[in-house]
DNA sequence: CGCCTTGTTGCAAATGAATTGCAAACTGTG
DNA sequence: CACAGTTTGCAATTCATTTGCAACAAGGCG
């Protein structure tokens, strides 16, 4: 169930895509799979709720000021909320994760364009996935193909700030 | 100077080019930028000459055998060597860098399929870049840009074994 | 509405990859 | 062959992430 996605058609592509699950729709989530609602849950995705950028743990352990909680949750809580799909992880090669918060039905699959001195993230839509995938699969008798694809460069404000 | 390829065209690809830079043009790389042609690196270059997969620092320090030297000996030279660009590295997103050998002029530019169960690896040859990464770099103004793409899968031994 | 089972949290300690400080050992050059 | 600049071994360190465990809270049930 892949997105009828191409990287190649479309000459554009927006920087983010509306990100509003309410989060009535999560904690019902939450409750179909027998899994707690607890402050900090709750917490957590409010805070990847507000931001749309894919954010480290260390960062949204900061961000969630009031309702502090201990780091490890958060690692904790991102795995699991990353199993039941409902945030994604992202890995940009630097060694630190970052998570993207999912919108229902939305398997999450797009790319990034990460500047490599400022780490602005743009996210890229569409991908080439399913044709370069099923022939991968022809040809080397592999399944379940999946792939994991970002790209990196200078965006204007740093190319030119230097 | 990227290579010409293009991931569409060609519906196969081998698993390993050639890989076999005598010796004697590696020490001679390392001579030319005021490097010193010491045991460990002879070793390691070895290593890498042997095996034509990307090797975990671990797996190389492992397999040195006889020349054996300290691992952190084996991480500093791998960082140097890629930074030569006679060596290639490789994140397949599971927190341990891997290290390939370059031909001298390849950018090492491809990719691989990696199973997600055995690890084993296929070189994917070709790859879909200028293209794209032009057309990103005009909408976004972003520039230098490079990408990361692995692909991911079961390979046939592990789908039958399971 | 309290009880109880089960998932969760906080805290501290443990892992594991990768890096680094430093003194000793080595390479290539003059 | 001696010297200057690299490189190595070793031990200690950093940093992201995980885990053991006891205290604790969520929600179903009677």
């Amino acid at each position: 169930m892949k997105q009828p996605c191409a990287l190649h058609p479309h000459p554009h592509s927006h920087a983010h895509r509306l990100i509003q699950p309410p989060l009535n729709e999560l904690t019902e989530q939450l409750r179909r799979r027998d899994r707690k609602i607890t402050a900090p849950r709750q917490a957590i995705l409010e805070v990847l709720r507000r931001h749309q950028h894919p954010l480290t743990n260390r960062e949204i352990h900061a961000a969630l000021g009031e309702s502090e909680c201990d780091l490890a949750t958060v690692y904790r809580n991102l795995n699991t909320l990353e199993q039941m799909g409902m945030v994604r992880r992202f890995d940009f090669g630097d060694g630190t994760a970052r998570f993207e918060l999912l919108a229902e039905g939305d398997d999450g699959h797009h790319h990034h364009l990460v500047c490599t001195r400022c780490s602005t993230v743009v996210e890229v839509d569409g991908c080439f996935s399913t044709e370069v995938e099923a022939r991968l699969a022809r040809t080397h008798g592999f399944t379940q193909i999946t792939h994991r694809l970002e790209f990196f460069g200078l965006c204007p404000k740093c190319a030119a700030g230097a």
